[in-house]
DNA sequence: CGCCATAATTATTAATTCAAAACCCGTTCA
DNA sequence: TGAACGGGTTTTGAATTAATAATTATGGCG
């Protein structure tokens, strides 16, 4: 049985346009470069049509900005362009941050209760503390039920790490952010909204690095 | 002399995404229908090929939405989705009026009272109402100054556009929102913050009908 | 008579081809 | 010497054509 793999039947342009997210993400493709069509379409070995239309999708989430007939550019952010992106984010997740805590149900709470505790545990594998820690604040987006919110915030976060090739911590500001972490937990624990964003609010306030 | 109007070089696939999303508005594409592409193609003269990027445009909006190998269909939006919009947009606007009153110069301020005196002006032309009002929040969300906010609320409003063709006003609720509106003006005028926001949030508060 | 399998049709998806526009560079003229 | 004009090259933009997958219809068999 050859097992075709039809998991992610996920059309080539999404497909391409994932990929050429990466090479944005790890600076293969630097901001204000210029993307070369042909170059990248025969790169994966596909057809300038699908990269294309990955690229008005990248154009649309922000990542890229389309010139006409000039092509697109990877996009070029100002420190006060993260700062706003950052301060949507804050707002945003702040707001789920208290959903979460009026309407969780107690199987939602211990899910979250679990992550924060394999976070708590990979104190010491920075990689693997980012990794949890996106995926924490991920999955704390979806259970506030919301998926434009989700989208927005998803959409977003791509921006952001256009700049910073990481996560939204800082090396070093771990310890504490996980100390937020944990008020958060325990405010959202507590089902008390007011807390849960105030502590949301601060874990915001204290992760962005003074504007690079 | 032939005045060739370079004015507005949009690239053909931006052209064809704002016709389409005016026949999604007018419900000449109703949700749920099918996009037919070779139909509408031929209907605007064009190839399939500029179309086919609008609609990957559109659905990174989310007026449509891309199944795989079943082509675009204009999106369904539950009365949830359309609350959980609104409260995005709530949330989004209320924290712009907070950073207007903060930071606006007198000559913006006086620009948002010209607008504001517009409004009062059309109450009795309801459509005139309508496009000022809109007008005005978007001159607002522009002096907040956040290029990612005004462009995350536009999208949303596209949304919001796909079930009520108007605008996010109930008619009679005319006079209502003109007094939130006088108070929201005032509040700003005074460089109070923290009472703008206050009247925002209040005047979305009334303002989204009970979920239809 | 109904159901399953297979074939044909239809529509999406992707590659190729064609056209037009912008840029680069060299040359010429003021 | 500098700027402007023009040809050639490069690259985007759009149309056409080819292939891929899914749905529907049809025919045969149980």
């Amino acid at each position: 049985m050859t097992a075709v793999a039809h998991v992610a039947p996920r059309a080539l342009y999404e497909e391409v346009a994932e990929r050429l997210r990466q090479r944005i993400y790890s600076r293969e493709l630097a901001p204000g470069d210029w993307v070369d069509e042909v170059r990248i379409a025969e790169q994966l070995g596909i057809s300038r049509t699908p990269l294309r239309e990955a690229l008005k999708v990248l154009a649309a989430e922000g990542l890229v900005t389309m010139k006409v007939r000039r092509g697109a550019y990877v996009t070029e952010s100002s420190p006060k362009d993260l700062a706003d992106v950052y301060h949507l984010l804050a707002l945003l997740e702040t707001d789920a941050a208290q959903a979460v805590a009026s309407r969780a149900t107690d199987a939602q709470l211990a899910e979250l209760g679990a992550l924060h505790a394999d976070l708590e545990a990979a104190v010491d594998d920075t990689p693997r503390f980012f990794a949890l820690n996106e995926r924490f604040h991920l999955r704390l987006l979806e259970l506030a039920d919301n998926r434009w919110r989700l989208q927005v915030v998803q959409d977003l976060r791509k921006v952001m790490k256009l700049h910073r090739q990481h996560s939204l911590l800082k090396t070093g500001r771990l310890n504490e952010s996980l100390a937020e972490h944990r008020a958060l937990l325990q405010a959202i624990t507590a089902r008390d909204a007011a807390r849960a964003a105030d502590c949301m609010r601060r874990h915001f306030k204290g992760g962005l690095e003074a504007a690079s």
